[in-house]
DNA sequence: CTTGCATGGATACGATCCGTTTCGTATTAT
DNA sequence: ATAATACGAAACGGATCGTATCCATGCAAG
């Protein structure tokens, strides 16, 4: 018998929003069900990794079939990609503080705790490879999440400077690396991430871009070439 | 027939050295079928990722059986981990220059090329995630490799102080990340890597790293609470 | 030189997992 | 009620894993 057409996957993404008819006949798909598999596919992913991982494992743990996740997502990939957009969302957003070093701990202190205080870290650290690797993972989550981090970063620098706190020529477009980098630096590479290493980042930091003390003599020690300054 | 069980993997790794008898009986293993194997690895690696790699197809590249494969090494992970410490070897000196900025300089563009011109890049994007996640192949990584590279940009920022060209409390302990993590940063999440991107994190980091200037008035603008500058 | 033994290459094997298909049942819209 | 679809379970062919087996090759000890 000919398997009718009408069963692929056509679930929402954070991303790619799959056409389907808003309302079908016969029975609607089950968020419970969707839910649950999303659930126990962070969990396995968790503990066993991406490329060891088992949709039948993932199927058992949610209680359902193994067909009915290839309903709801074309590949393990299609799965990973919702479940990153969802996990790193909240921690993206820089309250308004005031005060520029607070903002800037902020940004500093948001990835950091989502790594090691929320399931996002041992996600992001199964999925490392593939973002760096696979473009059908790796576009989508350049286009939200490190998008909207640097568009949030920038905000943060832009008040710093506003305040007077921050050298009108902070280099913006490298805030990001130099206040996440080092988030993720260790994240891979080993070593504390604590809040003290946050404040010492966010001193360093904060001292590169400081605005210039009235009554300082000297820009500090830049016998930079500088081809910098970019277009 | 019962198996002899002298066929087990023996060779060499970078940190775990295998204990066998220098010189044994019969044909001795070929270097060069040992080569092939771990171009022929590096290759593949590069090309289809870790997870998605097959033995047999790095076997049929070297030019040799799959089961010679299994005589010189346990498993992926141990070609992996023997491929990982040849490639990032040659990129972690900084040569000494004289000059602080050449150095730090130096300090970025060693590890950006790497991972942009040399083989290095393509299997480190491939192995985060294990790095990150598989102790047995994250541990010698960050023992060797991550260490090396700490304990030389540490010598670069000693001679820096002494130079008088960086503050006597420079952070030695967040210099990889702030001047490293940004490269990885960009490797993962995007964003180029070019001369003039490492150029501008030098000045950011140099700034904050600068020794305060005569008659300068106040030491920037740090509303730290500190409870930084560690045991 | 001869003899002995491990290597190298090739092939086959059982086990496992993938993604799909099929089937009976459940749940909804028309 | 009827049609249409989702759900859960089971089974499928295909692919790949790591191992075992075979034979010829090539060093080294005697």
């Amino acid at each position: 018998m000919i398997e009718s057409e009408q069963d692929a996957p056509y679930r929402k993404s954070a991303v790619v929003e799959e056409s389907r008819p808003a309302t079908r006949k016969g029975r609607p798909r089950s968020d419970r069900v969707h839910r649950a598999i999303l659930d126990a596919f962070r969990e396995v992913l968790s503990e066993e990794g991406f490329a060891d991982l088992r949709l039948e494992h993932v199927a058992a743990r949610a209680g359902v079939g193994k067909a009915t996740i290839y309903r709801h997502w074309a590949s393990k990939e299609a799965l990973a990609q919702e479940l990153l957009a969802e996990l790193a969302a909240p921690h993206i957003a820089v309250a308004e503080a005031g005060d520029t070093r607070t903002e800037l701990l902020a940004a500093v202190l948001n990835p950091m705790r989502a790594v090691t205080d929320t399931p996002f870290g041992p996600v992001i650290r199964a999925l490392l490879s593939q973002i760096a690797v696979n473009p059908t993972l790796g576009d989508p989550f350049r286009a939200t999440v490190v998008q909207a981090r640097r568009d949030e970063i920038a905000r943060v620098i832009g008040r710093g400077i506003a305040r007077g706190d921050l050298r009108p020529d902070a280099d913006v477009d490298i805030a990001t690396e130099l206040l996440v980098g080092p988030v993720y630096f260790r994240l891979m590479f080993g070593g504390e991430l604590s809040r003290d290493f946050a404040n010492r980042v966010v001193d360093t930091v904060m001292r590169g871009y400081a605005a210039p003390q009235p009554g300082s003599s000297s820009p500090a020690a830049s016998t930079s070439p500088k081809e910098s300054t970019r277009p």
